[in-house]
RNA sequence: GGGGGCGUAGCUCAGGUGGAUAGAGCACCUGCCUUCUAAGCAGGUGGCCGCUGGUUCGAGUCCAGCCGCCCCUACCA
């Protein structure tokens, strides 16, 4: 609502300056950062003072006059130096939000396809806290673009043939001596979870390597028995990596975030996705054979294709990626750049599909398969935008795949590539030695410390999310005795769920998490608790007005602008009233910069602004009949605005707190 | 060496395309629960926005140069 008449103000003053002055300078409209200055602030004075060589107030003066008589605006003064200040009238403006209530607008729906991969852990171990930064953020930037009306696919990749597999696959087959049939008990052992049993063998392989160097002849040995898909060591490793995508599936699942398709790199391989993409690499001269230096026997990108510096920098070679390694088997990358040819639909090839599983609201959830099924699957790929949730410190490979495309000319398609980088969650010092993580003197001073996944030092996705549980739930027995104990466990989660989203949205992307351990369990100050707190508080205002006999009106057919305007004098109530109306305008902003965070910041400060008038007013005693239905209105419409902004950030409303 | 990121209150962080008196949470101090739940509200203490220069009506924001910290720079992913 709001952004819908700032627009059209802009365009009103738009039009003068073009007309009266020959100008095409934008007009741009900001927001005062004081209340008092008004709702809206137009700079343009400033602008035009430069190009007309006349004094800004004057030129404001002359503007000002074009949308002094608009109904949306209620005055405005030129302030400072040749600001035009606008207030609103806030009667009408209420009415507007009011009349528009329930026919809610349908976005900008349009058929391109967006698709959006994250999480993508390696199927070898339980999933940590830097997984969950990645999934949360991806999984927010998925409802941010749906509310909007975008058209997205969720896909996580699923990288099961790769080193990281391959080494627990390793641990089980030579240090553990399973068989297939063991693994296979494992995973059906519920008295010790499967995905944290691997979480170990992992960091005592890694451990076995150090100490042993020529065992890494096993890691060989598996990769090539897990790409040639036959034998022992291949069954162990498609036990394993299915088995710890369902445990990974499982705990996201626990935030509520799910996918749509599960494409998998064994399909890569065996579908020769790659076979396809080197032949395009390759007439389209992407990528050469060195004939010398270390890289001898290679196929390799040249650097200068995703390094400007490397342009006309002399030696630049060796700078080059390999693609192909001298004995014949493709790198990461190259895989990756068939698949990011796949998601544009310029391979010319197409996975198989299967049902991974079906969830119980009917949702799907597919995964990629190298023969054809009976079920008969959506058609997946053929995207306009991609965007890949990984983080920051793999930019310089995802730059080595943006420049594959380019290099095989499609310019639009790597432009429409986004990595979407996020910067790692690290443990505070403190964090470390609660958690019994051993830290080197000289880091204790250090704001915060990278823990080693290798190593077996982290911080478990499920471990954390059991322990605020923990923390939420004592709270909501304290506070609510009476409550069904199954009751009183659901909240809890919503609380804790809550509580974790919102902890790894607050951050900007490129912001490194010093995780702390106090800090992520407290449920006050600006989190995601309060926002659902203050939620509850809205519905109990409503709820408590029922209860003693009230009777909630349609709020459409009793209230008037008139009524509106007065009620919407009192200062704090107009402040929240416009708060809440900026609902949409924080999400396309927040979608413009591609920052998740802002959604929440917004969602923060709406709730502040409530907090504030719940506490100045009170609503259900209010003698005044017409001013106690305008606060009732408001009131639901706060509520609604911020259970669909805490929607978007993928956090449920608890029935009580 | 090259590429990228960061530096804002004691701590953790926000600061739309440059705009008016630089914000929030935590911590600390003062008040406020017989009321629609105090997981809350109001107020207070606390800032050479890393440094220096430049661009201009105006710079935390843009440019250049320094200083400090972090990540990447594999025939691992």
């Amino acid at each position: 609502m709001f952004d819908e008449i700032a627009t059209k103000i802009a365009a009103r003053i738009q039009e003068r300056v073009a007309a009266q002055f020959q100008s095409k300078v934008k007009v741009s409209i900001e927001q005062p950062k004081q209340n008092s200055f008004g709702e809206l602030a137009i700079p343009i004075a400033f602008q035009l003072a430069r190009e007309l060589k006349r004094p800004p107030r004057q030129i404001a003066q002359e503007l000002a006059g074009e949308i002094e008589h608009m109904p949306e605006v209620a005055s405005l003064e030129i302030a400072g130096n040749g600001y035009i200040n606008v207030r609103l009238a806030r009667g009408a403006y209420a009415e507007s939000i009011l009349r528009a209530d329930g026919a809610k607008s349908a976005g900008s729906a349009r058929a391109e396809k967006i698709i959006v991969e994250h999480t993508n852990i390696n199927p070898n171990k339980a999933a940590h806290i830097g997984h969950l930064r990645n999934a949360i953020l991806g999984d927010t930037f998925v409802r941010m673009l749906r509310r909007r009306g975008n058209l997205v696919e969720v896909q996580n990749y699923i990288d099961n043939t790769g080193v990281q597999v391959a080494d627990v696959v390793a641990g089980f087959h030579h240090l553990e001596k399973y068989g297939a049939a063991q693994v296979r008990a494992s995973i059906a052992d519920n008295s010790k979870r499967f995905d944290y049993l691997c979480w170990d063998l992992y960091a005592r392989v890694s451990a076995y390597y150090q100490d042993n160097p020529e065992a890494l002849e096993w890691r060989a040995e598996t990769l090539h028995a897990i790409e040639a898909g036959k034998g022992e060591l291949a069954e162990l490793g498609h036990l394993i990596a299915d088995a710890i995508v369902q445990a990974h599936l499982k705990t996201m699942a626990r935030l509520g975030i799910r996918y749509d398709l599960l494409p998998r790199e064994s399909e890569i391989l065996h579908l020769q996705f790659w076979a396809a993409a080197f032949e395009l690499l390759k007439q389209r001269g992407a990528i050469y054979f060195e004939e010398q230096g270390k890289n001898k026997g290679c196929w390799v990108m040249p650097a200068s294709a995703f390094r400007e510096s490397a342009a006309g920098g002399g030696e630049a070679a060796d700078d080059s990626k390999v693609i192909v390694r001298s004995n014949g088997t493709v790198t990461y990358v190259g895989k990756d750049i068939a698949y990011q040819l796949w998601k544009f639909g310029l391979l010319g090839k197409d996975f198989f599909y299967r049902i991974w599983s079906r969830e119980g609201d009917g949702h799907l959830v597919w995964v990629t398969s190298d023969t054809p099924d009976s079920e008969r699957p959506p058609t997946f790929g053929h995207a306009s935008r991609v965007f890949n949730v990984i983080d920051s410190r793999q930019s310089y490979l995802q730059d080595v795949v943006v420049a594959g495309l380019r290099a095989l000319h499609f310019p639009e398609q790597a432009e429409a590539s986004v990595h979407f980088s996020y910067e790692m969650v690290a443990l505070t010092p403190r964090t470390c030695v609660e958690l019994g993580i051993p830290i080197p003197e000289e880091d204790k001073t250090r704001s915060y410390i990278e823990v080693s996944g290798r190593k077996g030092l982290g911080v478990k996705a499920d471990d954390l999310i059991d322990k605020l549980i923990a923390t939420a739930l004592a709270e909501v027995e304290h506070r609510h005795p009476e409550a069904p104990p199954e009751e009183r466990r659901t909240v809890a989660e919503q609380i804790a769920v809550g509580a974790l989203r919102y902890f790894m949205l607050k951050f900007t992307r490129n912001s490194v998490i010093a995780f702390d351990l106090h800090e992520a369990l407290s449920f006050e100050g600006e989190t995601g608790p309060y926002v659902q707190y203050t939620a509850v508080r809205a519905g109990n205002i409503l709820r408590k007005f029922e209860e003693r006999g009230g009777k909630l009106p349609i709020f459409r057919d009793v209230l008037n602008a008139q009524a509106l305007e007065r009620g919407f004098q009192t200062e704090n109530i107009w402040q929240l009233l416009l708060a809440g109306s900026k609902a949409d305008s924080a999400i396309e902003r927040a979608i413009g910069a591609g920052e998740p965070a802002h959604v929440a910041k917004y969602a923060f400060q709406l709730a502040q602004s409530f907090n504030n008038f719940y506490h100045e007013h009170s609503v259900i005693a209010e003698q005044d009949a017409e001013r106690r239905t305008m606060l009732l209105w408001l009131t639901a419409y706060v509520r609604e605005q911020l259970l669909s902004i805490l929607n978007v950030l993928g956090i449920e409303q608890p029935p009580y707190m």
